[in-house]
DNA sequence: GTTTGTGAAACGATTCACAGCT
DNA sequence: AGCTGTGAATCGTTTCACAAAC
């Protein structure tokens, strides 16, 4: 039982919202059924993606809605705040340093870089835009878990290069395009775009 | 060869980006192993993907980028215009109105409903939020193909009921609830969520 | 009696590998 | 010789089904 599949991790963020919604109306148990029910899963699914974590129910019974949600937030790294980046002061960037939900959720912003002589120095919530220049040297003593890229895509690469350079493991991408990493570097592309 | 995987359609419109890049450096010709290399995918993916719909490639060659390209177009059912009402006039909602994406990929937003007296008569691009309780009675009169629900959680299985109710057979959902409608009814939930 | 936890079966998607066309 | 198109093999995820716990 080790790799752990992804779509497990995001439907894990879903049962913890389910959950917290649950402890806000009294609830003090769940069965798998119910939060299936809730989450347009089955009950086997969320069974066998708990499973990977541990055994947090009682048979007969179900599981107790506080002790799951802690469970949860504990295997997803909630509580726990991370450092972020962000690259790029541009509409998406600046909208990010606004989003509420992103500290709410651990992401402490500490530094806005910008490579527009325009946006450099401009104040976001209190932080001032840096040239992205210094970024190499700002860096180290910035310490960030996490760089949030929101470049033009044909910054994008470049500026990836010297995140990963400085040592930044995780990256959020915003740019449409595959950048290319080093393999003990996460990227997590995520899509600005609508289908149907 | 019956279904097509959803994963394969999510492609097709990256492929599609590609080329249009690729014809617009004056590429004529792809590989398989070219579009892959753009998309951070295998060869092998790529030609399985297309081959679902169709031979459009020439061995020893590769695809015409113009050709598949209008393949590509045709299959996605981009070129077409969709007709759509947008239910829930507030952030996400009035974004939307004025995003221009939307309308640049074949979406025309024929109305916008809300329920808040306070939003209803407010124009958006020229057009008036009306009230969502003429939601049945204009429907038959719009003949909408999709509609977008962006309304809070609480409301928004009950503006599903009545869209069902007047026929309607696509619903793009911004709730973060799971939608209940009939087999016939096709419902996308997007998450608005970020997760690392 | 109810509901969990989990191997095993079924299903679905990706990758391999190669015959066939250009 | 090069690259597509595609069955077959592989890999990963979901569903089944049932013994064990309460």
């Amino acid at each position: 039982m080790r790799k752990i599949p992804e779509s497990t991790i995001r439907r894990l963020s879903l049962y913890l919202r389910f959950l917290e919604e649950f402890e806000g109306q009294g609830v003090g148990t769940v069965s798998s059924e119910a939060l299936a029910a809730r989450g347009g899963t089955t009950s086997a699914q969320v069974r066998k993606d708990l499973s990977f974590f541990g055994s947090f129910g009682k048979r007969g019974l179900g599981y107790g809605v506080h002790e799951l949600a802690r469970r949860l937030r504990e295997i997803l790294g909630l509580g726990r705040r991370y450092r972020v980046v962000l690259i790029g002061a541009g509409k998406i960037g600046s909208a990010l340093v606004q989003y509420k939900g992103f500290r709410q959720r651990g992401f402490d912003i500490v530094a806005i870089y910008d490579s527009d002589p325009a946006k450099v120095g401009v104040a976001w919530n209190g932080m001032i835009t840096r040239d992205v220049q210094q970024l190499a040297e700002d860096l180290p003593g910035l310490q960030p878990e996490i760089a949030v890229v929101v470049t033009p895509a044909d910054a994008a690469q470049d500026v990836t290069n010297r995140l990963v350079q400085a040592g930044v493991k995780a990256i959020l991408n915003f740019a449409p395009i595959q950048l290319d990493v080093p393999d003990d570097v996460a990227v997590k592309t995520v899509n600005r775009a609508l289908e149907l």
